[in-house]
RNA sequence: GGAGAGAUGGCAGAGCGGUCGAUUGCGGCGGUCUUGAAAACCGUUGACCCGCAAGGGUCCGGGGGUUCGAAUCCCUCUCUCUCCGCCA
């Protein structure tokens, strides 16, 4: 979320910026303002009230240790008004704490200066294209025909065991799933990040820290019975490893990376969208998550991204890198790249990854910071990106690379999968 | 799941209901000494809120209560440890 001493001295930029992610802000801020002052007036008068309940309690102290109860009892006395006048206040300032806390994590996080404005996925920014899209032959082969053909995955079983979007992966199909999880986590770690392996389930305080509640409850797959929630991305048990953290400047930037299920409720979603991998309910994923200093962010949001488009050009697939604008960024990013793969024989882009720097708005709700330099307390900001997302990788894997032999693997893959064709 | 014990500052570990934000040790930081280092000695050492500041307020696992006053008493939740049971 944002910091009310931001909002306070910045009022009308937050409006103005807030704009370009088509949230018109003005009454919202306004509220919050407003409640800041109430809540800082209530607060004066509240401490002002315990001083001097302090100040009283401790002579009433002195005088029972001196035996003189009487004048004890007298001052006692006088702590009544108090009292009452204290807990007005405080049940006051409650109220307001809770109204201003309810209305600021529903407030999305500033858009980055250089976001483009715009509404809808078309008015993304294209920023990079690479790779040949061949047009498909008019034989070439969806991929939840192939997944079938040579009887990878089976949606049909899946279907059967829980339900729509868990597919059951076999033979060589759960060794390229395998086989893609590992490239990606070996190459994570020559990049520097530190592999982590993170709870499946979180508890509510993280899912808004990260910024998943309140905004998204309905995303996420809830376990009634012990309150907890299971992860659409490892983003979240990752990114709360740091959660309530004072760290050291010099150890910044950390780089973590996780292989994780992911689970998603994609309430709504129908139609080609869904079809085959295209969006599943579960699905594997390899996270890459940095806990950055605010002065290099950007760049290493940059290196990100290059290290993203690295991965795809070794899996040889044509892709293309979008900056989002602002109508088409999440709720907690500042800037976000996505990245897209051509998927031939659907003749349409996939997102596969999604690289973002949410500077401070994780770091406030996790009271994620660091001590820099001069000792002086900092807020971190927070990245992550996936590096990949695995059923939409496989999606164009199968279809671009298909051949009447068969499936060809990518180079770079058959010393993981230890074969290079599906056939 | 059953029985018991516990939760205090980076760590260890004190704390008769009243000057305890908290003794002490270690660690960390600064200094003296030293050619340098170690040792020794001296000093220092948390976070949050309001405030230009002075200063005030809050925090001893979380929440609630008793009291003029709570780290200390009561209730409750969570977690940890020991024993038993179950178990990949």
């Amino acid at each position: 979320m944002l910091s009310l001493n931001f909002i306070r001295e910045n009022t009308l930029e937050v409006i103005d910026r807030l704009a370009i992610k088509n949230f018109n802000a003005t009454e919202t801020i306004g509220r919050i303002v407003d409640l800041d002052n109430q809540r800082r007036e209530t607060q004066k008068k509240l401490d002002d009230i315990q001083a001097q309940s302090n100040i009283l309690a401790k002579e009433i102290g002195v005088l029972f240790q001196s035996g003189k109860v009487a004048e004890a009892n007298q001052l006692k006395a006088k702590t009544g008004d108090l009292k009452v006048l204290g807990k007005e206040y405080d049940i006051a300032l409650e109220s307001i704490k809770k109204e201003l806390d309810e209305i600021l994590v529903r407030v999305p996080n500033l858009p980055h200066s250089s976001v483009p404005p715009g509404k809808t996925p078309e008015d993304n920014l294209i920023v990079m294209h690479e790779g040949e899209i061949i047009p498909a032959a008019d034989t070439a082969v969806p991929h939840w025909d192939l997944t079938t053909k040579y009887d990878i995955i089976d949606f049909i079983t899946g279907n059967k065991i829980t339900g729509a979007g868990f597919p059951v992966y076999k033979g060589k199909g759960a060794r390229l799933q395998r086989a893609l999880i590992n490239f990606f986590l070996e190459e994570a770690l020559k990049a520097g990040y530190q592999e982590v392996q993170p709870p499946y389930m979180v508890n509510a305080e993280s899912a808004y820290a990260t910024g998943q509640l309140p905004d998204k409850d309905a995303q996420m797959y809830h376990v009634g019975l012990d309150d907890l929630y299971l992860i659409p991305t490892a983003e979240v048990p990752v990114t709360n490893i740091y959660r309530d953290c004072i760290l050291k400047g010099s150890d910044l930037p950390l780089k973590n990376v996780a292989y994780s299920a992911c689970f998603r409720r994609e309430a709504g979603s129908y139609g080609k969208d869904v079809r085959g991998l295209n969006r599943l309910h579960q699905f594997d994923k390899v996270e890459i998550v940095q806990i950055a200093h605010p002065e290099n962010s950007y760049g290493i949001l940059e290196e990100m991204k290059d290290y993203v488009t690295g991965l795809l050009r070794k899996l040889e697939l044509p892709f293309r890198v979008l900056k989002l604008c602002g109508g088409d960024m999440s709720f907690t990013s500042a800037l976000t790249y996505d990245m897209e793969v051509w998927s031939s024989a659907q003749a349409r882009w996939l997102e596969v990854s999604s690289v973002s720097n949410f500077e401070t708005f994780q770091s406030n709700r996790l009271k994620l910071r660091f001590k820099d330099d001069t000792g002086k307390i900092q807020t971190a900001h927070t990245l992550n990106g996936s590096a990949l997302a695995l059923p939409r990788i496989v999606a164009a894997l199968l279809e671009n690379n298909q051949t009447p032999e068969g499936i060809r693997i990518p180079k770079v893959l058959v010393q993981y999968t230890g074969f290079e064709m599906i056939d």
